[in-house]
DNA sequence: CTCTGGATGTCGCTA
DNA sequence: TAGCGACGTCCAGAG
């Protein structure tokens, strides 16, 4: 690994940290700069920042994050840059990224950088997310009981002509049911998903199927959309799913290492 | 303003390290650690992130980001933090994030610290945005013949009972019209949103209104959603709004600096 | 406080 | 590549 940490910092002219960034950049070096700047953006929207001092990084794929010292999103930003350069124009050092489709340009003009630093970080870390829809999904896949008695899930992730219903199954008298999840609040947006599906069902098959929105909570105009578009909705807690999956996978070990110590 | 840079880092060990940061953390300074951790975190959903190395920053505003090398969203966060703290626990420093409501808990478990730095950063710069739906909404407004010839607009964002009408007018015949705008690509989602703004308003009134998606392209899914639900659509750039706009301004102070001289 | 809709949203998946 | 929907979305504005 190798770390730059200036010992002399005051002593560096524009021209040596600019050699030094470009290096950086060159060598796909997470970099990091703290100074005093402006920053230019056109791309789908436009915006300028005047003076102030903010924390610039240059991630090892080329992105580019600027944040202002408070708040928590960056002020400007580039995901992803064809271009990333750095350079010497009169007395600034100049930041550009460009990114191609959509085309995207952010400049950064420093009137000083205080300091810097670029290093070479290797994460090979696994991320595991628990609890998101695919989750919550699965779950119910496997216990379509936690929504009505008697109902069978057929299908996860049904596509259909536009986008796809999350369950579709069949209720104890047969009919057909199309399920709309939400891990979170279900707003009338997620009625209007739901409803989209229902008629889209209708249009396909002349048969008219039931719609249910399941999620663990709804704001009052999701109710009163659902009761007036002939909808229904159930209350389930992903968190409670959870912890019964918990419960079943330490029967399920405790039943393999029984079998194992057998 | 104040900078930590530290000559001789590897001579420095945690508990010299937390010191330092807990006083960094209380003079509300901007801190940045580079460091070979592992990041749990629990609250709308769970996640856990195994050993590597990691941009970890704490805001002047308590806020926390951690970035992984690579990509462009922060694998890890807390947008705002009642508590942010850091102490040293076994070997390793540890540092926790709490927000409430919604109650959100990140763990930082630095197995080395790399380098830190922090910075008390001052930003009084202006931030300034444009192209965004309100210019789009501010422009349409002044010039409504874009939209449609002989359209007259009585209110921007008119409040509904649920969300609001972004334009609403009264063509040359006497109609009212509901207008929903988009800055980017219309989908269907946005047509639905139209629907329910003239379905509310053929409640309220029972006038039947007409409802003219503005965009500046649409998906074909989009195109037909709006034939069957019997809408309309223009399509609309805003980037040729805002040279228009430009040109005006340019001409409006050609004018002032006419009359200025004269 | 809840609810609603925008965003330079970003990202991943699918046809 | 476009379309579509999730996201720990975040965020501002309104009631």
């Amino acid at each position: 690994m190798f770390l730059f940490l200036n010992k002399d910092f005051n002593k560096l002219n524009n021209e040596i940290i600019v050699n030094e960034l470009k290096k950086a950049i060159a060598m796909k070096e997470l970099i990091i700069i703290i100074g005093n700047c402006t920053v230019d953006y056109i791309g789908r929207s436009e915006s300028k920042l005047t003076e102030g001092d903010r924390l610039v990084i240059i991630k090892q794929n080329g992105a580019l994050i600027i944040h202002r010292p408070d708040g928590y999103l960056p002020v400007n930003w580039q995901p992803e840059t064809s271009v990333i350069e750095i350079k010497n124009i009169g007395d600034k050092i100049v930041l550009t990224a460009v990114r191609n489709q959509p085309r995207e340009i952010v400049n950064v003009y420093f009137n000083k950088i205080y300091n810097y630093l670029h290093y070479k970080l290797i994460d090979h870390g696994e991320f595991v997310k628990y609890l998101d829809e695919s989750t919550m999904r699965d779950l119910l896949f496997e216990n379509p009981d936690l929504i009505e008695k008697g109902l069978r899930i057929i299908e996860k992730e049904k596509q259909i002509e536009y986008g796809s219903i999350d369950l579709f199954g069949v209720d104890k008298n047969g009919k057909p049911v199309i399920i709309e999840l939400k891990r979170v609040t279900a707003t009338r947006e997620a009625v209007h998903q739901l409803f989209n599906y229902v008629k889209n069902y209708m249009n396909k098959t002349s048969v008219k199927p039931r719609g249910i929105l399941v999620a663990p909570s709804f704001t009052v105009s999701a109710i009163e959309t659902l009761g007036k578009l002939g909808l229904e909705w159930r209350e389930v807690d992903l968190r409670k799913l959870w912890s019964l999956k918990k419960e079943k996978d330490v029967k399920h070990e405790s039943l393999l290492r029984f079998m194992g110590d057998g």
